[in-house]
DNA sequence: ACGAGCGCCTGTCGGC
DNA sequence: TGCCGACAGGCGCTCG
């Protein structure tokens, strides 16, 4: 479910449901769930740390406390509810983490594909990730310079985590539809005013994403509007808002990709 | 270096 | 109605 706009909308509600919370005690529903430490020492070590900040790196969530950094990644089902003690324990939570205001925070993962990492070296875990597309450092030129190192398919590159940090399947085929590039166009082949277009796409879906709180397609996230704005993604054979054109839809590194034959060029260089 | 295929999981949907 | 495969907001691994 969750890419960068989804992961920055429930960062900032945690941001204010968190800080400040000691984890009074915590319980570990689904072994798996945490990749470091070994679940005999994760109790011992997180309880009676407090959590100063929440934040986000690509799509990671990102909570500072007393000592370690807890790191949740959502994955494909995950989301991070806050309730009330009273309230029940609901049937895909993972992990629990109680607070001493009086709520519990659950991150429930249907899939069981979510990760969380207790560290003293969040380095460790996002050391290697590429640029933050929203942050000032992140240029148009770089993009382009970046394009030009690769001979790769632009879709599964603007995927590839450690090219750009936090595009997902959602958000990558509605910024080629915005720039008008095809998803198998060749990243080297790309010229220096197309990714300029592109990193315009890039930036203005991701933040038209934040906007509307994310996407929400079915019942594993709630409360966003930007499935009302897209354009491609879920709209096969449906007319293409510029042209009228059927969009179309492929497979492409394994995943469901959505665009419009004719406003997205061919597959060699636009 | 690149791309295809698979595994990890649970749930939903469409076709027969 | 029931069964069965395809597919789903992600990512890490192997193999040519």
């Amino acid at each position: 479910m969750p890419e960068l706009p989804e992961v920055e909308t429930i960062v900032r509600r945690l941001r204010t449901e968190l800080i400040g919370h000691k984890i009074e005690s915590a319980d570990l529903l689904w072994d798996r769930t945490l990749v470091t430490p070994k679940p005999a020492h994760f109790k011992k070590n997180i309880v009676g740390q407090s959590i100063s900040t929440v934040d986000r790196r690509a799509k990671y969530i990102v909570i500072s406390l007393s000592v370690d950094t807890l790191i949740i990644h959502l994955r494909m089902s995950g989301d991070i509810l806050i309730r009330e003690e009273s309230a029940p324990i609901h049937k895909h939570d993972r992990l629990i983490l109680h607070l001493s205001d009086g709520h519990y925070l659950a991150f429930s993962n249907m899939r069981k594909f979510g990760r969380a990492w207790l560290t003293p070296n969040p380095d460790d875990v996002l050391g290697k990730l590429g640029p933050e597309p929203l942050s000032d450092h992140f240029t148009a030129e770089m993009l382009y310079e970046r394009l030009q190192q690769h001979k790769r398919q632009i879709k599964p590159l603007l995927l590839d985590q450690n090219f750009l940090a936090g595009m997902g399947n959602i958000y990558t085929d509605e910024a080629l539809y915005l720039a008008g590039l095809h998803p198998l166009a060749k990243s080297d082949l790309i010229k220096r005013k197309q990714a300029q277009i592109l990193w315009r796409s890039i930036r203005k879906v991701l933040e038209e994403g934040i906007r509307r709180n994310g996407t929400s397609i079915d019942w594993i996230y709630r409360g966003g509007d930007f499935q009302n704005y897209l354009q491609v993604y879920g709209r096969k054979d449906e007319p293409c808002f510029k042209c009228g054109r059927p969009i179309q839809k492929m497979m492409v590194g394994q995943r469901g990709t959505h665009f419009c034959p004719r406003c997205q060029g061919n597959e060699g260089a636009d």
